[in-house]
DNA sequence: CGAGTTTGACCCGCGC
DNA sequence: GCGCGGGTCAAACTCG
């Protein structure tokens, strides 16, 4: 064998490595981000466990955190805005932070006049596709107070912190049913995509790249809400 | 002109 | 006590 193939060999190898480090650390947040809900979730599921019916303004005394997936292109701080829930914030302060070149914003919320819940926002240092919005307090209002907001699915903002927010909806995700402005069936295609794709890492991989899923996706989410929403009963 | 944003200054807690 | 870093304040600025 000759140097000039084992140069090249090495440096398959090596890119290859590196392809793998770098879907590693994708993956590897995607996770994060998935444990975060599931935390998210359990805590709720067991105050639904434990109280049974949930007052109206039922504490939320932990900070909570939610990763956001968003365009890395856009360096601005609008992009920030996205992390919406319903609520209205007022930005009080930006910082840069030592680990994160990236500067982290603060909003409080102003749907109601002393309300003290505050939102920190901060892109991700690993991987600035993804987003940070943490949550601190309890709202002392409704979510429905907000004039003239509603979360329309023409407007998708994703994700919600609803699972830590008192008034949340139920979101049942129906992946089978048509979304306007998506692919008709998209998600639910999706899905059988999985069932012939080769494997689970290739089908992951697809995923994360496909940017109709991730809109199909919060289009979903934005119109499961926005259906959770037009009921006056919130469960 | 009022509401929201920007940004430098200030405050405060924490580790050394 | 001092320095550092995160969080907040508030005046100036922007925008509709």
């Amino acid at each position: 064998m000759s140097t000039n193939t084992l140069d090249l060999i090495t440096s398959k190898v090596e890119a290859e490595l590196e392809n793998l480090q770098k879907e590693n650390q994708r993956l590897r947040l995607l996770l994060e981000a998935m444990s975060s809900k599931y935390r998210v979730l359990h805590e709720a599921y067991v105050q639904e466990s434990n109280k049974g019916a949930r007052p109206q303004f039922a504490a939320v005394a932990k900070a909570s955190h939610v990763f956001v997936k968003t365009d890395p292109r856009d360096k601005s701080l609008l992009d920030f805005q996205m992390v919406k829930d319903g609520f209205q914030w007022r930005k009080y302060g930006q910082k840069v932070t030592k680990n994160n070149p990236s500067p982290r914003a603060y909003f409080k919320c102003s749907v109601a006049p002393g309300c003290p819940v505050k939102k920190k926002v901060q892109r991700c240092v690993e991987d600035e596709s993804f987003v940070m919005a943490s949550y601190e307090g309890q709202h002392n209002h409704d979510v429905y107070s907000t004039p003239g907001q509603s979360l329309s699915s023409s407007a998708i903002s994703f994700p919600y912190p609803v699972l830590d927010n008192p008034f949340r909806p139920t979101i049942t995700l129906d992946l089978t049913s048509n979304i306007e402005n998506t692919t008709p069936n998209y998600l639910g295609n999706v899905m059988e995509d999985y069932h012939t794709s080769n494997n689970i890492k290739d089908y992951v991989e697809s995923l994360t790249k496909d940017s109709n899923f991730t809109m199909a996706l919060a289009a979903a989410v934005a119109s499961s809400i926005t259906a959770g929403l037009s009921k006056p009963s919130i469960s």
